[in-house]
DNA sequence: CGGAGCCTTGAGTCGTTTCAAAGCAAGTGG
DNA sequence: CCACTTGCTTTGAAACGACTCAAGGCTCCG
């Protein structure tokens, strides 16, 4: 009875974590759920915080709670792309990665991880080939939305750019809080900057702007403030993101 | 003896194979070769074949053993963008995916092929994890490397984006070929079109080309066919690659 | 020799960037 | 409580770079 106490007592927070859920941790056993936790630290971080230096070595596996962190890349010179957005439930840092990281992860918004030492949980893996197959499989997920993106970025032009990362964005939201919402009237939090949106979408801040202006002035979105707009046309928004001029 | 002459029939073209020393099957041990022998088919396919279909399911897994495939995404307007590339050694086929495929597989040049039924390939996965790691470092690997093109695909202009192509399908050449080469005097084939470049690079084929005309008369690059060119000055390249104004 | 396919070059247009200024909301100190 | 700073966003005007459209060049091959 003393040792299911302190099960419950270790992996209780677990049961409320997205992750658990839907994350790396669903699927996991109790006896396998109690022994992470034994290995885990919880950490709040302000928004701003990096949590992973683009070309230092990082030692941290941290699984997202709540937040949003971007993994951003620059240029000698100084110019920005944002290469990921990652949200509860979605993974942080690089596993078996020899050398400096290529990314800098930074919060967006306060963030709540659940960190791992690196090399314990890369041993844990080792004993364990269903978290290793859920993680191969979380890997080309990640994969796959890149290369999304690679067309959206080599093909698309501004407001195609703006209403696809919308879209997403919405998408993203809607599956986190499963909740099967109305095609229409979705209101959106926006935890990105007009400038960050730039950077994820190789724009200046101002024809983001000027983009927004538009799908406003289109009748698409409203802006309730700079953080939160509200979706009025969904379908208008997708007919813009593919230009499908039907 | 028997025995021994099958495996060595069997294995006895893997030991020639990119694959064996560099790519999924370098770490496997002779009987586990010899496994997946049995399973594998050999595939000839001419330049403009295709193996894998967007919106198509497909239950192919391969491994290259020599040309080149390039993973192509279409909007439904028909502007497209290469979002890979692939050589000997490399991937190809979307394991654990349920639904259709993402992406078309093209065959670039003439290819030959080491195909496995897919279902059979994952059955195998499940009782070797070695392999299933391996395949978790491949799928980071191009995470990174497609991160990497969405750097220059949003944050680079068009010299920079054609420099840094050439220098990184040298580089693939040169890790290939395990050749230590002097830092200048290289030749460079190209087996993609300057329309696929441009599909590549995000940009129209006029611009690619003009780009590679002022790469020649600024003495970085001489061309000797469409699909050949000799890399005169590195760093030259590197500079206007990453237009590091030093 | 002549055609087909790809590559290059030119001229003009259009869209995004650049530079500059003004608008707006939240927070601070008098 | 109001003036003031600060940071982000919006808007405008001009400049620039990539695209579009059109023509001409080069190579390979029948």
């Amino acid at each position: 009875m003393a040792t299911v106490s302190v099960v419950s007592k270790l992996t209780a927070r677990c049961e409320m974590c997205p992750s658990r859920s839907s994350g790396v941790c669903c699927g996991l056993s109790d006896g396998e759920l109690e022994h992470l936790c034994g290995l885990m630290r919880h950490r709040r971080l302000q928004a701003g915080e990096q949590v992973i230096h683009q070309d230092d070595v990082s030692d941290v596996f941290a699984i997202i709670i709540s937040g949003t962190v971007k993994l951003t890349r620059v240029l000698p010179d100084g110019r920005e792309q944002i290469v990921g957005l990652l949200g509860p439930a979605d993974c942080l840092g690089d596993l078996f990665l020899e050398g400096a990281s290529h990314n800098t992860a930074e919060c967006v918004t306060n963030t709540v991880l659940c960190c791992f030492p690196r090399d314990r949980f890369e041993t844990y893996l080792r004993d364990h080939q269903d978290l290793e197959r859920r993680l191969l499989t979380l890997a080309m997920r990640d994969l796959d939305e890149a290369r999304d993106w690679l067309v959206t970025l080599g093909r698309k032009n501004a407001s195609e750019k703006v209403a696809t990362f919308l879209l997403w964005l919405l998408e993203k939201q809607q599956t986190a809080k499963a909740s099967p919402f109305a095609a229409s009237a979705a209101t959106l939090e926006l935890p990105l900057s007009r400038q960050e949106i730039g950077d994820f979408l190789g724009l200046t801040v101002e024809t983001v702007s000027r983009q927004m202006t538009k799908l406003r002035a289109a009748g698409a979105i409203r802006l309730n403030t700079n953080h939160q707009i509200a979706i009025d046309d969904v379908d208008k928004l997708r007919r813009i993101a593919e230009q499908s001029s039907v």
